[in-house]
DNA sequence: CAGCTCATGTGAACGGCTTTTACATGAGCT
DNA sequence: AGCTCATGTAAAAGCCGTTCACATGAGCTG
């Protein structure tokens, strides 16, 4: 299903036909299991069926290699943030959460990206590429950010919108760093690491002025693109955003 | 001013004399220089000056070291928040936002301990006097928390005093992480870490109801030893927690 | 189809690291 | 003085990363 070559042949020949990519899985898969700094080059030549000097055709050395998954991290990372912003829709609030959420559900479903991308020490600044990439994906927060404060209650100064976003980020990766990786996903919590970053932030932007009661009741009472958005609620929730006593 | 034996010997006999502690500190230098990834056990061993096999006395394996180095790391870390707390003197809040800045100067002044402790992978879950270690920094923030938390106006519900807490130290930590560390901190924001960590933290409290206009202009105004602590303040800052516009 | 070329893979070799093992040293006690 | 045991050493095995000279064969050219 990977590489065609060893489908349509016997055993494969000499040459491999899709070794970079082979390299690339093998390494995801690697690294999943025994982290960025167990990882071995060897390794990934041995899984690709390949001698250890092979990946040298394709990647100027391990570095390269674990900075090319990094790449792909962050492009997915991206792409799933943007997906979980949706624009906006079907409002603001509910969508900038969606993507605080995200954030968290990359770290857990992604270990093996999340961990080139921000656990494997590599230098994100030596590599244009990756920084523009990094760079990339905070902008979905950014842009999210922007539309935020644009809502903030007329009454309050409006927040600068790149602070949020620097907040809502050190927040989502602080949740998703200790609370949703590997062993520390394992500490004794009070609650689960998606509740702990949705209090979190709809505190925060209680404290930001904005009205953080749930949702309306019913269906979106909101045009698609782009409501106005009104304040629709009264702005204090109703038992706390850490939810009812019980 | 380390080891004895060299100050008072000529070039050391056989015996080193201190060489589990010549180990910890060459290898606290090296992880400073080169993160933990990089530190390598023969280079300490050589840093010391003795044979690559002499650590094999004093640590199990490498792991051990870097456990040792952590666990260390996790003691400091939990001296300095105490410090920092000082029983919440002068006043709860101000001592709170003191201990947020000792998270950020700690990752800042010791990159080698918190590199250890924080980025090394190490399962921090698999060694119980690790994990002893850092429940224990961490119940400094969290008896902050408590404190804090008894201090919620009365008309609104009162905080879980451990929320807050892991809110604290998400924010904290994302924050150090992300912008405190390594070339990460080169990334141009339009704050420092420190006061990025700040305004996060008072528009937080603000969330939760807290006043957090900043300090009375006098001396304290309270007396020493866990004060009342009546709100003395309006309620919203002038001009927001982030400063003024300028 | 013959032949050329160049990307891609191989094997061997070098140096470095981790860890183990048998052996050496000497500090401290009797 | 002599014993003993913690502490150090040298050597060796096994793994990695990396390089280099060489092999293979896919795809082009005529």
């Amino acid at each position: 299903m990977s590489w065609r070559k060893e489908t349509r042949r016997a055993e494969r020949g000499y040459h491999h036909g899709n070794l970079k990519e082979a390299l690339l899985q093998a390494a995801l898969g690697l690294i999943a299991e025994k982290g960025a700094a167990g990882f071995t080059f060897a390794d990934a030549a041995r899984m690709a069926g390949v001698s250890a000097a092979a990946p040298y055709r394709h990647f100027r050395d391990r570095d390269e290699l674990l900075s090319s998954i990094a790449l792909r991290g962050f492009e997915q990372f991206e792409s799933r943030l943007t997906a979980a912003w949706d624009d906006g829709r079907p409002d603001t609030l509910t969508a900038f959460e969606r993507v605080g959420k995200a954030y968290l559900a990359f770290a857990r479903e992604e270990p093996a990206f999340y961990n080139a991308m921000f656990e494997s020490g590599l230098p994100v600044d030596a590599n244009p590429a990756l920084q523009a990439a990094s760079e990339r994906a905070f902008n979905i927060i950014r842009a999210a950010a922007e539309r935020l404060a644009a809502l903030a209650p007329p009454g309050t100064p409006r927040p600068p919108a790149m602070m949020m976003a620097l907040h809502i980020w050190s927040m989502s990766h602080g949740v998703a760093s200790l609370f949703s990786r590997g062993d520390a996903a394992r500490r004794k919590l009070p609650m689960s690491p998606d509740e702990l970053l949705e209090a979190e932030v709809l505190i925060y932007l209680r404290g930001l002025g904005f009205p953080t009661d749930r949702r309306p009741p019913a269906k979106s009472a909101e045009p698609p693109p782009v409501p106005p958005e009104a304040s629709s609620g009264s702005g204090v929730p109703p038992g706390g955003p850490w939810g009812r006593p019980k």
